[in-house]
DNA sequence: CAACTGTACTATGGCGGTTAGTACAGTTAT
DNA sequence: ATAACTGTACTAACCGCCATAGTACAGTTG
C-alpha cells in the first residue's frame, strides 16, 4: 500500500503519486487495473480529497494514468515505460550529488558502494528522498 | 564566485552555504580567510542581508566558519574536514535514489556510470540539486 | 433515479523563505 | 572620542506552496 509520510518535506501528493508509480513498476498496478476512487483513497490515506486528486493529476501528467468521469482512473498501457523514462532525471540528480562529493574528497569507492548496496536490497522501505 | 539561481527550489541561503562550503573544498576559501561581511556579499548577490546572515548561521551551524561581532567572519580551521563529514547525509540521498532506479529496472550498469562521469569530469559547473 | 465517478471552484489556514527596516553591541582606524 | 566598519537581533509584511474544507457540476453506471 502507498503510505503518507506526514513529516517529510516532499508534499503528500508527491508521495502519493510516487508511491503509484512504485506500485506499477512492482507489477502491484499492472496495465489496466483501476485506481482507487479519489474519495475512497482520500479516506484511506486520512487526507483530503483535493490532495488526492492533485496526486493523480501529477500522475496523469507523467503519463501513467488516464481518468475519465464517472468512470474511474486506470493504469495507462505502457506506464511503466513512461514511469522509467522519468526516472532519467533522477540519474541527472544523482550524478550531480555524486559531483558533490567529488569535489569534496569522497572516495569514489565509496559512493560506488552505495550503488551495490542499493541494488543488492532495493525492497527494502526507504523515508523517500527526504 | 557563488551565484545563485533564483529559480531553484532549493533556498537562495542554502545555496549561498553551499556555494562556499564548495569554495573551501577547491581551496578557494582557505582556513582562516575573511568571508565577505554580510551587507557587501548582500549587494553583490542582489540579495537581502536577511539571508545572507541566515546563510552565515548556517555555515556556522556546519564548523565551516567562526564570526565575531565588529571583526567578520572566518574560515575555522577543519572546515574542510567538517564539510566532508556533514556530506555523509548526500550518501544516503545518494543510495535513496539509487533504490528508485533499481526498482524502476534501470541497469546498475548504467547507474555506477553516472557516478563514474561524476569523478572523471568533477569540475563542470552544474545546477545545484535542482 | 440513485450512486457512483472525475473535475472545478472558492475560501481558509499554516509554514517557510524572502524582503524591509530598525536597532544594538563590539572592533578598528583615524 | 568619533566614524566606519563588523555581526547580531528583532518585528512586520508579503508571497508562494501545501493542505484542508466545503460546495457544485458533469458524466457514467446500476
Amino acid at each position: 500500500m502507498v503510505t503518507i509520510d506526514k513529516f517529510s518535506r516532499t508534499p503528500v501528493y508527491e508521495q502519493i503519486a510516487d508511491g503509484f508509480c512504485r506500485e506499477v513498476l512492482c507489477g502491484l498496478m499492472p496495465e489496466g487495473a483501476q485506481m482507487p476512487s479519489v474519495r475512497e483513497l482520500s479516506v484511506l490515506l486520512a487526507t483530503n480529497p483535493n490532495t488526492v486528486q492533485k496526486a493523480y493529476l501529477e500522475l496523469d501528467r507523467r503519463g501513467v494514468i488516464s481518468s475519465a468521469p464517472g468512470v474511474g482512473s486506470f493504469i495507462r498501457p505502457g506506464a511503466a515505460e513512461a514511469i522509467r523514462e522519468g526516472m532519467r532525471s533522477l540519474m541527472r540528480e544523482i550524478t550531480a550529488i555524486a559531483r558533490e562529493l567529488a569535489l569534496a574528497g569522497i572516495p569514489e569507492e565509496e559512493v560506488q558502494d552505495c550503488i551495490r548496496s542499493a541494488y543488492r536490497d532495493p525492497a527494502s522501505i526507504q523515508t523517500e528522498k527526504e
